[in-house]
DNA sequence: GCTCGGCGTATTGTTAACAAAATAATGGGT
DNA sequence: ACCCATTATTTTGTTAACAATACGCCGAGC
């Protein structure tokens, strides 16, 4: 056995990017949140390189925005962000959802609906920080369920995107998802009908995104500079933001 | 002026990713291929952590492949990556035909327009790897056109991986894309019909996708250990593999 | 009393040296 | 001549020190 100190083993970059996620997702990481290294360094028991590496990981995938010697913050989408997260959302989930009535086993229905109930449960209890991972999780099962790496990659990130974009944008107090909704689709999923739950992860995703007010209502960015830089209009740019 | 002698400036890592997908997409890299540190400094003109954080990127996105204390290598993408990653595909790319007939300024046609006659040059006068990279480059600008950053992205992770499934996959010789068909999806752009679009890039990525092999072709991976190792069935497992 | 400028501290970014593993080379034995 | 063990070299992985930038504090000046 080795020593009894640090049984825990050392984790890797992925592991750790993973771990911010899911504090993301949780929502005790808001947007803005500074991820100080030296914090992040205690936190998970590593060295600061990988600390460092983890961050960029997390930056690739645009969950985590670094800024040039100032450091790494929980990122803050803007408007436009938000709608093109959703609109790749309605691209793919709904023939997630189509994929997982084709290969979706007993066992993976199974596991889903006890997630739903224990969904319904924290819901209940007031247990809302609970409920927000589950009801996100949900996603991320189905899609494990569709037996896809690729498109499971995929809704990772969306999700985990989508929890920084209701909390800039979304009405507080207001959880993601309906659990009634999701009940829908596992109901589509034992039935067998692909159509009917892509069609209803289509609506799902619309009601998400018609609970946020993606008008410009946008926390001041504290960021004064930029507030008062004089912006040119957007001529057909490539749709990539400039990273400084 | 700065000194006349570095007038390139120094690539970050985003760029340095950005280079070596070009060179996947255009097939002068080759699944497999070793891309050790001191050549890739050399090349990019920059130092050790550069590239190494370059390649952690380029290996989160799954186009390269880090193997512990070997170092870094082109993926070599297995039957059923292939599977998944043409899945996304069709999931994606017709959302994003009809996106970009719904959105699709006269200039971003006329864009691709050229994109295609250019394409079908190359291709009649034999230059393959421009045939390629333009075919290639097809999708992504496409996905430019649609406006939406996060789709964009995806693709442009979709189509070079799709480079190195054709390099392990296809039949070799043929090309990916038949242009006649990318000239069919324009025509549709320009006659503002977004569910032709969609449909006709359906059709065409299953005939891209017909054109491969997946039986167990299989390149013989030279690890030896790895062919003779004892392989347990594969029960359930959430669809990630592992990384070692 | 408030603002501006300089100084000290803390945090980030980078470099170079070091440790460990794998690959290549050498030599001895059969 | 071929194969295997041992050594040398290269290449990867990690650590720690260094440099540079940003931040907070304090005092001087208005």
């Amino acid at each position: 056995m080795p020593d009894v100190q640090s049984a825990t083993v050392e984790l890797d970059e992925e592991a750790i990017m993973e771990r911010i996620y899911e504090a993301v997702i949780d929502q005790r990481l808001a947007p803005g949140t500074k991820l100080s290294e030296a914090a992040l360094c205690e936190a998970f028991g590593v060295r600061r390189m990988r600390i460092r590496r983890s961050l960029l990981l997390a930056a690739s995938r645009e969950v985590v925005e670094l800024r040039s010697n100032k450091g790494a913050f929980i990122a803050r989408p803007t408007a436009k962000q938000a709608r093109d997260v959703f609109e790749a959302r309605l691209a793919l989930e709904p023939s997630i959802a189509r994929l997982a009535v084709e290969r979706g086993k007993a066992l993976g229905i199974r596991t889903l609906q006890a997630h739903v109930v224990k969904e319904s449960a924290a819901r209940n209890n007031g247990n809302r920080r609970e409920a927000i991972r589950l009801s996100g999780q949900f996603h991320t099962t189905l899609a494990q369920i569709a037996g896809n790496a690729v498109m499971l990659r995929m809704v990772k990130d969306l999700v985990t995107r989508s929890s920084l974009i209701i909390g800039m944008f979304g009405s507080s107090g207001v959880t993601h998802c309906r659990d009634d909704e999701h009940a829908g689709i596992i109901n589509a999923l034992r039935s067998g009908d692909g159509d009917l739950a892509a069609h209803l992860m289509t609506c799902h995703l619309c009601h998400i995104k018609e609970h946020l007010h993606l008008e410009a209502k946008q926390i001041p960015s504290t960021d004064l500079i930029a507030v008062f830089r004089q912006r040119s209009s957007e001529p057909l740019d490539d749709g990539v933001a400039p990273k400084n």
